[in-house]
DNA sequence: TTGCAGTAGATACCTTTGTTTCTT
DNA sequence: AAAGAAACTTTGGTATCTACTGCA
C-alpha cells in the first residue's frame, strides 16, 4: 500500500514540476491571472482595468494615479519577484494595483515608525511600551526591597545577636533604667521626657560603638536614575552571620550600622521597629534622556547621603506616639507631629521618599510613609506612588499584607489615628496642579460634566492662581464629599442597579461616544440628550426567580445580562465555561446564555456593529448546578483527548512526509541517476509526464498530509514575529512546545537529504561513469519540491 | 535659581447585541 | 444546504498626561 502511494505521489510531483516550469517558460503573465480568478470568483480576469483607474484617478487625489499607473509597470515586468517577496497580501484591492499599493503600504508603515521615533525623541518622551516597563519595573524593584527589609527584620531579631549585643554591656545600667521609665501619675511628659532621654545616650553610646563606617557601593539603596538601572553596582551580598558579626563588631555601611542599633535597643528589649524608606526607580519619569546621564557630575553629590535610607522608631507608650530615631545619619530624635527632618528636599534625585516600610520586632509590616511625608496629597507624591491606581493600591495591600506576620494591636489603631489626624491636618494644596484628583477638595472649574454639587454645598475656601497675569483671579474650592456622582440608567444597570419608580433626572447632557451620531441622524433633539441620576434615584435589580422548570426569564436577544452578582436570579448559579451551552444542550435542561461583558473592536475599529456580547458561560437555575458542571468536564475531558489524538495524527504525519520525501528522492536517483543541469532535468520531467497518466486521487493525501506540516511551520513563524520583547512571560511559552514539531521535521528532512558523505560517494560514481550529472540536482528537486509545496499551502 | 501656570501634542476614554460574503 | 467564519465597518468630544517654557 504505501509502496504504491508513494509511486502515485511521486507522479503527481513530476507533474507538478513540469506545470511549473511550463508557465515559468510562458512567463509570469499567465501566473498571475490565474491566481486572481482564483480569489476574485466571478470576475474574468480581462484586461479591462486600464480605463477604470483612470477615472478612479479622476476622483481621487494625484497621488494615488501614480502609485497606479507605476504599478502596472511594475506588475508587467517584474511580477514574479513581486509574487515571491509578497505572496499573501494580495487580495486586498481590486485586480491591477494591488502590488504596488502593498508595497507603499509598507514603506509608509517604515516611514511614519520612523517619524514617531523622531518625534520622540525631539519631544525627549518614552514610547508607551517602556513606560509601561517602567510601571512593571518599578513594582518589582519596589517588592524586592520590601521583602528585603522584611529580611533583615528578621535577621534583627535573631536571639543570637540580640544576646551577643547585650553581653558586650554597651548600655550601662543607668541609661537602661531610662529606657524603661515608670509612669509619672502626675506628669506622664515626664516619663516620655526619661524614654527620650535614655534614647540620646543609647544613640551616642551606638556611635561610638560604631567605629568603621564603610561607603556604599554605587549608590547603595538610593534612588537610580532609569539609565542606571543595568549598572552593577550593587552592595555585596551579606550572609547572615557575616551581618551579625559586623554589628557587633560596630563596622559596616550605614545602612547596617542604623539596623544594629535597632537591634541593640531590641536586646535591651525596647519596642523598636525598622523603618526603610524603599527607593525604586522614579516610573513618572518618561524622559528619554537624563540630564543627569549628560552632565555625569549628578551621580554621587555631597547631599546624596544626607538623608537615611534606615533608621529607627521606638514605642513611647506614654504618649501612644512613635519616637523616630536616626542614629547614623543625622544623629537625630524627633517626635513628629508635621514635619519631619528626615524628609529629603523634593528635589533630590537620589532619595525620593515614597514608601517608608516599618518593621516591628513582632513581624508586622506597615506603611508610616504618613509620618515624615509633609505633602501626602500633592499631586507628585500621588502619581509617584504605585498606590496611585486602583489596581496599584490593592497589589501594594497585598504585599504589605503578605509581609505582616502578626495580628492586629491596639498599637496600630492609635497609629492609625495618628494618621487620621495628619491627613485630615494636610490643609489645602498651594498650587493649581495639587488639586487634581485631591482626595477633599476640587476646584470649581474642575467639577465634571457627570457630576453635580450637592444643594446646600458651600465652599470651603478660595485659590488665588499664583501667576502674575491672572492675580486676581480667585477660584472656589469645594470638599469633594459634596460631588454627588451622576450616571444614565444604562451604565446604572452595568453597575446592577436599575431607577427606582418615579425617579427623577438630576441633569441632562450631550450623549457620549457612537449613539450620540446615531440619534443626531434621525433628526430628533431629544434623542441626542442623556439624563443623568443619582445613586439615591436607584436601587439594587433584582431579577425574577426561575420557575419550577427551571426556566429563565431573557432579554430580547435571549440571554441573560450579569453584569454584578445580585443580577443572578435568587434560585440561580452562574457557570462560566466556554462549553458551558453544550453542554446545557446536552443534558437537555433550562439555560441563558450569560452576557458578562462587551468586547470592543480594535483601536482603531470603532463602529457600530463592533460591539459584540461577550458569553462567558450560562446561568441555570441551582438544582441544575451539578449535572451542568459534571457535564461540561465530561465535554472538556472528551476535547481534551480529541485534542491528543489530532496532534498525534499531526506527528504521524510529519513523520509520513519525511519518509515519503526520503523516497522520493531515493526513488528519483534509482530511476534516473542523478541530473546535474537544468535543462536536462526539464527534459527529463517532461518526457516522463507523457509516458504516465494523471491521476487525481492522490492529490487530496497530498495535499493533506503535507499541508498539515507546513501550516504547523507557518504559525510558529508567525507567533514569532508579532511577539513583543519579552516583557511578559506568557510570550515564551508560544515559542515553545507544539508548533515546533514542523519545523523541526523540516529542517532535519533537509539536512538528511544532503549529507556530504553520500554526496561524496555519488560524485565519485558519476566520474567513474562519465556522466555529467552531479548533485546540483537532488537539490533543485527539493527546493521545488518545498516551493510547490508552499503553493499548495498558500491556497 | 525656583516654583508655578500655561502650553502643545499625544493618548485614553466613552461606547454596550450588524450585515454581507465566503468557506466548509 | 446550512452553518459558521471572515471581512467590512474606520466618530469625535472630553479628559488626562507629560515635558517643556516663560514668567516673576
Amino acid at each position: 500500500m504505501a509502496q504504491d502511494l508513494s509511486r502515485e505521489q511521486f507522479e503527481l510531483l513530476r507533474k507538478v514540476l513540469r506545470e511549473k516550469k511550463e508557465e515559468e517558460a510562458v512567463q509570469g503573465d499567465e501566473i498571475k491571472p490565474r491566481k486572481r480568478r482564483k480569489r476574485h470568483g466571478d470576475n474574468p480576469p480581462v484586461k479591462v482595468p486600464e480605463p477604470a483607474p483612470i477615472e478612479v484617478v479622476v476622483l481621487d487625489s494625484s497621488d494615488s494615479d501614480n502609485s497606479m499607473s507605476s504599478s502596472m509597470e511594475d506588475e508587467d515586468f517584474d511580477s514574479d519577484e513581486f509574487e515571491d517577496v509578497l505572496p499573501e497580501d494580495e487580495s486586498d484591492d481590486q485586480g491591477e494595483d494591488d502590488l504596488n499599493i502593498t508595497i507603499d503600504k509598507v514603506d509608509k508603515k517604515a516611514e511614519l515608525a520612523a517619524k514617531k521615533l523622531k518625534e520622540q525623541q525631539q519631544r525627549n518622551v518614552v514610547s508607551h511600551e517602556v513606560k509601561k516597563y517602567r510601571k512593571d519595573f518599578h513594582a518589582e524593584y519596589l517588592l524586592c526591597l520590601m521583602v528585603h527589609g522584611y529580611i533583615r527584620n528578621e535577621w534583627l531579631n535573631d536571639d543570637k545577636l540580640l544576646n551577643r549585643l547585650f553581653k558586650k554591656h554597651i548600655i550601662p545600667e543607668k541609661v537602661e533604667k531610662l529606657l524603661h521609665p515608670t509612669l509619672d501619675k502626675e506628669l506622664p511628659l515626664r516619663s516620655t521626657r526619661k524614654l527620650l532621654d535614655g534614647l540620646k545616650q543609647a544613640m551616642q553610646l551606638w556611635i561610638k560603638h560604631c567605629h568603621i563606617i564603610k561607603s556604599y557601593a554605587g549608590v547603595g539603596l538610593y534612588m537610580r536614575q532609569w539609565d542606571e538601572i543595568s549598572t552593577n553596582f550593587h552592595n555585596q551580598p551579606t550572609t547572615k552571620q557575616q551581618f551579625i558579626k559586623d554589628i557587633v563588631r560596630g563596622r559596616g555601611t550605614r545602612d547596617i550600622l542604623a539596623q544594629g542599633f535597632v537591634a541593640l535597643l531590641r536586646a535591651y528589649n525596647v519596642n523598636a521597629r525598622l523603618c526603610f524608606s524603599c527607593q525604586p526607580p522614579d516610573y513618572c519619569n518618561m524622559k528619554l534622556n537624563h540630564k543627569s546621564a549628560q552632565s555625569g557630575s549628578n551621580f554621587i553629590d555631597n547631599d546624596t547621603f544626607k538623608y537615611p535610607i534606615f533608621w529607627c522608631e521606638v514605642w513611647d507608650k506614654f504618649t501612644k506616639k512613635w519616637i523616630t530615631v536616626d542614629p547614623i545619619n543625622m544623629e537625630t530624635i524627633e517626635q513628629i507631629r508635621h514635619v519631619s527632618k528626615l524628609e529629603p528636599d523634593s528635589r533630590s534625585s537620589r532619595n525620593v521618599m515614597r514608601y517608608v516600610i516599618a518593621y516591628d520586632r513582632k513581624q508586622g509590616c506597615k506603611d508610616v510613609t504618613r509620618r515624615y511625608v509633609k505633602h501626602m496629597y500633592s499631586y507628585k507624591f500621588r502619581h509617584s506612588r504605585i498606590t496611585n491606581d486602583p489596581q496599584g493600591q490593592e497589589w501594594y495591600d497585598r504585599v504589605v499584607k503578605k509581609l505582616t506576620l502578626r495580628k492586629r494591636m491596639k498599637i496600630d489603631d492609635y497609629e492609625d489615628v495618628y494618621f487620621q489626624d495628619r491627613n485630615e491636618t494636610e490643609g489645602m494644596p498651594g498650587c493649581l496642579q495639587d488639586f487634581k484628583n485631591h482626595p477633599v477638595y476640587i476646584l470649581a472649574k474642575d467639577i465634571k460634566q457627570t457630576q453635580l454639587l450637592k444643594v446646600d454645598a458651600k465652599e470651603c475656601g478660595f485659590f488665588k492662581l499664583n501667576s502674575k497675569k491672572q492675580s486676581n483671579k480667585v477660584v472656589k474650592v469645594f470638599y469633594r464629599k459634596d460631588i454627588i456622582e451622576l450616571h444614565s440608567p444604562r451604565q446604572w444597570y452595568q453597575m446592577g442597579r436599575v431607577l427606582k419608580p418615579g425617579a427623577r433626572f438630576k441633569k441632562i447632557i450631550q450623549k457620549r461616544g457612537i449613539n450620540r451620531l446615531n440619534s443626531s441622524s434621525n433628526g430628533e433633539e431629544e434623542e441626542d440628550k442623556e439624563r443623568l441620576y443619582s445613586i439615591d434615584e436607584t436601587e439594587i435589580y433584582t431579577p425574577p426567580n426561575a420557575n419550577e422548570l427551571g426556566e429563565i426569564k431573557k432579554n430580547t436577544y435571549g440571554n441573560i445580562e450579569i453584569f454584578a452578582q445580585s443580577m443572578i436570579p435568587h434560585n440561580c448559579v452562574l457557570i462560566e465555561s466556554p462549553v458551558a451551552i453544550k453542554a446545557c444542550k446536552f443534558i437537555r435542561i433550562e439555560y441563558a446564555p450569560a452576557v458578562t461583558s462587551f468586547s470592543f473592536g480594535g483601536k482603531k475599529l470603532r463602529g457600530k456593529g463592533n460591539v459584540k456580547p461577550v458569553i462567558s458561560g450560562v446561568v441555570v437555575a441551582r438544582w441544575f448546578k451539578d449535572a451542568v458542571v459534571a457535564a461540561i468536564s465530561g465535554i472538556e475531558y472528551s476535547l481534551e483527548q480529541d485534542k491528543q489524538q489530532e496532534s498525534e495524527l499531526k506527528s504521524l504525519q510529519d513523520w509520513n512526509e519525511m519518509l515519503l520525501r526520503l523516497r522520493i528522492k531515493s526513488n528519483l536517483n534509482e530511476t534516473y541517476g542523478l541530473a546535474r543541469d537544468e535543462p536536462k532535468k526539464n527534459d527529463r520531467i517532461t518526457n516522463i509526464h507523457d509516458e504516465e497518466e494523471e491521476e487525481q486521487e492522490p492529490v487530496e493525501d497530498f495535499q493533506v498530509e503535507a499541508g498539515g506540516f507546513f501550516i504547523g511551520n507557518r504559525e510558529n513563524a508567525g507567533s514569532k514575529e508579532f511577539e513583543l520583547p519579552p516583557l511578559q512571560a506568557d510570550g515564551s511559552q508560544e515559542y515553545g512546545s507544539p508548533p515546533l514539531q514542523g519545523g523541526g521535521f523540516l529542517s532535519h528532512s533537509k539536512s538528511e537529504s544532503d549529507p556530504s558523505s553520500e554526496m561524496e560517494q555519488v560524485n565519485e560514481d558519476q566520474d567513474e561513469n562519465g556522466h555529467d550529472v552531479v548533485d546540483g540536482n537532488t537539490f533543485g528537486i527539493d527546493d521545488e519540491y518545498d516551493a510547490f509545496m508552499d503553493d499548495i499551502t498558500n491556497e
